[in-house]
DNA sequence: ATGTGACTATAAGTCCGTC
DNA sequence: TGACGGACTTATAGTCACA
């Protein structure tokens, strides 16, 4: 497996369990909110000092994002509902 | 400590440990040989595609880059002149 | 809140060389 | 063998508007 797919895929995981969301994360690392978005979906190829910067913001090892990913496992695309990070939550119907 | 410092020491430990030149392993990995001199000197930021192709030269983890350095150590800066120290160690007087 | 294409500036990475 | 530099090409960093 590639390694690029393993960092993506870790720095979504632990973002998520973070609950915070890309905009948020991109922010507080000092990066485009859209440059976050490519690189979680595997289409950049970051640099050593960018991922120690991501790191460092997620304040995690850098090697946290080389853990292997389990055989068929997701990360989820979005934050879950059910998280409220912010923004007024309309109620349904 | 920076983790380019980091990558760049354990590479050098790694390739003198095999007993290879920059050389040697830039040609193998497919890439400059006064690239790989400047990765070793911390004086690059390489990419994760990069370093995952020079991983796999030198037949190792990813994470193996990120071991970190015991204090004070250092890395030789040249490949050992013998690979035999075979010669009869003499005694310190 | 995120995906995506287009874009510019900057750094990665190559290739030549000298010491 | 490796440090280092210059000129060069290519890829990434980084930003934006819009879906």
């Amino acid at each position: 497996m590639k390694t690029r797919a393993i960092v993506a895929w870790n720095v979504r995981r632990i973002r998520v369990n973070r609950g915070i969301s890309q905009e948020q994360l991109a922010w507080k690392a000092g990066i485009d909110r859209s440059y976050m978005s490519s690189l979680e979906r595997q289409s950049k190829n970051p640099t050593i000092d960018l991922l120690d910067r991501i790191a460092e913001t997620l304040d995690v090892q850098l090697s946290e994002f080389f853990v292997l990913p389990p055989k068929g496992a997701r990360s989820p695309k979005t934050l879950p509902k059910s998280r409220k990070p912010a923004g007024p939550r309309r109620k349904k119907k």
